[in-house]
DNA sequence: CGTTTTTCCGTAAACGTTTACGACAACACA
DNA sequence: TGTGTTGTCGTAAACGTTTACGGAAAAACG
């Protein structure tokens, strides 16, 4: 059934040795002997098996992508990851390169299922998304001299790996600006309450054009709540009982800006009309929602092409003539404006 | 860094079969020998290579899960297999099996992809998804006599392999009871154009339900469109313009649904009230639009798992005492009733 | 023609496992 | 004591590649 490279050397009388820089393209072969051996691994219908080549070249041609839902997230998961995946894989495929998506139990960390591609050396290098703030992860990975990249940003691991990730600080900002400039000056911030690092990075913008704007950070205004929608819908009324009610609402997550909203239309405030709502991260849920949700929308599948290109450019095996280079990058989005504010 | 088994029997100072054998909880190995290499093993931080292992067996402890985007399907993919993909490889994760996710270019048959997975041996299996009625992947996948098990039932290959799928077809035959029930005769059907096979079963079960309530099929209320939203705004009307106009609509998928009420709204028909509206295939999409739609939803985490199972379940290598068994299932969906019928 | 260079190819080792086979010692049994 | 059995281990081959090395023939060069 499957032929090796001997099958193809025993039929043409050569040795596996001129077959294989036959194959590989070597320059110490003759053109005519390559020619034929070309023709015969057509006719033999030969490929080279893979784990023979992972095993001789101590690297397996895939790439491991760690995938960790958050807690309580079950049913449909995070559409997020989808088109980034999709980006992420094409890219990788042009290089020949496996994708091979690994998923914590949700709310579970993943250190084991991590610590088992590395050790067993089942992928060459890792993507790590849901990146926490402190991310043990990055930290083993670090020490153990593991080649990955992520997907956000983190505080662990100092600049050692290529990184990329969402502008978040900027989106809090413009956000407020938008508020702002349509007269809002009581804007209230909704964020997840785990370590995750966008959620800091959001409130540091938010924070940063409440000061240009002259606007005092209100305390009350910002609440932190399990990142899904049960969450946001427990969250939000703390920030709506102040006494001093805002008039604007920015969530940092889809799901939280779901549940918000409902816990908001049981109080009798309509978004869009009543109170403004705007979204970091936009889903096509923002869309279809009603009112349509106006929402800060990333481009996920560029981003899962351009990472596996930064992860890739980091590895000495793939690095081009420029030599390995650790780039990190943020991403800007684009405001949807839709009905919400 | 990473320690071999020829480490390991150097440290201890005995041969690297007897490692073997001890790592590997063979009978023919003194008790205490064993104690020594594990401990051993644990200092050394010893993890068996996964190259050499696969060489060597034959098996490289992976299934490829071969996701086909459909066409014009881009930025945020099928929600639908995130908790299908969270449950399948959370079942062969318990077996210490990894998952490479495949994809093809949108809209462009997989071959390609799917021989080099097989031909150079990347994955022991492989599950198909996004089955076609004729699907060339099953006939290849059959004749190479390569382990499969499909998401989806389809014409080709036999019953020669696993398959999983949901019920369209009472799915379809509920939605028009329903419907019925509600005082509807002139009930139109919007499904997919492609050569997907859910189409088909949906299709069948709408005609047995209207058969059986004695209304005549009226093929003006049938239409095929993209599978997608433009797809579904675009075919909608036609079914609308007959004369007779339709008083319930049955879409076969939420994008369409979703493109569909969009061209509705814009001839002024209301869902919910104009026209009644369900969907077949629920997405977290239906219960956020306005009005929610009313959708059967499927298990899917469950249904991944399941046909993790099954799948392991044909593989002689995992078969249980009763051996190899090919099974196929059909899952039924639980209708979640809403606003738009 | 002799020497050096180039071209091309075969040999064999190596990657890290698993496992069939046989060897040896200890033990049981008659 | 001789024979058979059992328990434990070492040896070596094998999986399918790639590649360092060396050698033979051909080509180039003076």
């Amino acid at each position: 059934m499957a032929s090796s490279i001997h099958d193809l050397a025993r039929h043409l009388n050569i040795s596996i040795g001129t077959v294989s820089r036959a194959l590989n393209g070597r320059a110490d072969v003759n053109a005519e002997t390559r020619q034929r051996v070309l023709e015969a691994a057509r006719e033999l219908n030969y490929s080279p098996n893979q784990s023979g080549r992972s095993l001789r070249q101590g690297a397996t041609r895939s790439i491991a992508f760690m995938l960790q839902p958050h807690p309580g997230d079950q049913q449909y998961g995070e559409p997020f990851f989808i088109p980034f995946l999709t980006g992420l894989q094409a890219r990788l495929a042009e290089y020949d390169l496996d994708l091979m998506v690994v998923m914590g139990e949700p709310g579970q960390y993943q250190q084991e299922r991590l610590r088992r591609v590395v050790e067993t050396r089942r992928a060459d290098a890792v993507v790590l998304a849901n990146t926490r703030r402190e991310d043990d992860r990055i930290d083993y990975l670090s020490k153990a001299g593991f080649p990955f990249a992520t997907l956000g940003r983190s505080l662990s691991g100092g600049d050692t790996y290529p990184s990329l990730d969402i502008d978040f600080e900027r989106a809090g900002d413009e956000a407020v600006d938008r508020l702002v400039a349509r007269g809002h000056r009581r804007i209230a911030a909704i964020r997840p309450s785990l370590d995750l690092n966008f959620g800091y990075l959001f409130l540091d913008g938010y924070r940063k054009a409440l000061k240009r704007h002259g606007i005092k950070v209100d305390p009350g205004l910002i609440a932190d709540g399990f990142i899904n929608e049960a969450g946001g819908y427990q969250v939000t009324p703390r920030v709506i009982i102040s006494k001093d009610r805002p008039t604007a609402i920015i969530f940092n997550n889809d799901a939280m800006a779901l549940g918000g909203c409902k816990a908001l239309a049981e109080m009798g405030i309509r978004p869009g009309h009543d109170i403004a709502v705007i979204v970091i991260v936009d889903t096509p849920l923002c869309r279809y929602f009603s009112p349509a949700l106006t929402a800060f929308r990333p481009s996920l599948e560029p981003m899962g092409r351009r990472l596996a290109e930064m992860l890739l450019a980091s590895l000495p095996a793939f690095a081009g003539p420029e030599g390995v280079r650790i780039m990190r990058e943020v991403w800007p989005l684009e405001l949807i404006a839709r009905d919400s504010d």
